[in-house]
DNA sequence: AGGGTCAATTGGCTTG
DNA sequence: CAAGCCAATTGACCCT
């Protein structure tokens, strides 16, 4: 492996970084209230060390986002499996979160209300796409009425586009290179 | 190298 | 007007 993606940090810097007041680009904030925030990942090293000196039960390290050679790089948090696992389950029962609902999970999965809030506006965006998408395909097929030789062709690119593009609907280009062959 | 995944970001819109 | 949503995009990392 060349790298890994590095686990979570902790909650209160992601707080103060992922806040609405502090916006980064190209690893700097972009805020227009800038002299709040512009220290942010000084900051947000002193207290990653300061709060989370060892690993949480769920995985979390204190480890930084950023390399100490001072080079700043968005970082992505990647959830750890007991984390995604319970934001899947909630996420079954519920594709909508209160804010005490959400504050509550985030505190017990060790992660920022943001980031809670953030997951499930994802979740609902992908399962909306994924959804599209087979719809999509489900017509597709149906007006293909697949049942010949030659279709068998067309029914395995079709397979393959609809694969390729499950959480992609929109990129659907009906007069693009796959067009003529599909459609 | 190129494409996929996914958390984070952005911008526009709605709502209370 | 703040907070939250959706849709789309970005960027880091992963896989083949």
């Amino acid at each position: 492996m060349s790298g890994t993606i590095k686990p979570v940090t902790s909650f209160l810097i992601e707080d103060i970084l992922s806040s609405k007041d502090c916006k980064r680009v190209d690893g700097k904030c972009s805020s227009p209230r800038r002299e709040k925030c512009s220290d942010w990942r000084e900051e947000s090293e002193k207290l990653s060390t300061h709060l989370y000196p060892e690993e949480s039960a769920f995985g979390i390290s204190s480890e930084s986002n950023f390399s100490s050679a001072g080079k700043q790089k968005r970082s992505r948090a990647a959830f750890t499996h007991l984390q995604v696992l319970e934001l899947e389950k909630k996420f079954s029962h519920q594709k909508y979160l209160s804010a005490p609902e959400r504050a509550h999970l985030a505190s017990t999965l060790r992660l920022t209300e943001t980031q809670v809030k953030i997951w499930f506006q994802n979740r609902r965006y992908k399962t909306k796409r994924k959804q599209q998408t087979a719809e999509l395909c489900k017509d597709a097929y149906k007006a293909d009425g697949l049942g010949f030789r030659e279709d068998l062709v067309r029914a395995s690119l079709l397979t393959s586009f609809c694969k390729a593009y499950q959480y992609r609907p929109y990129l659907w280009d009906y007069s693009g290179a796959w067009g003529p062959m599909l459609w």
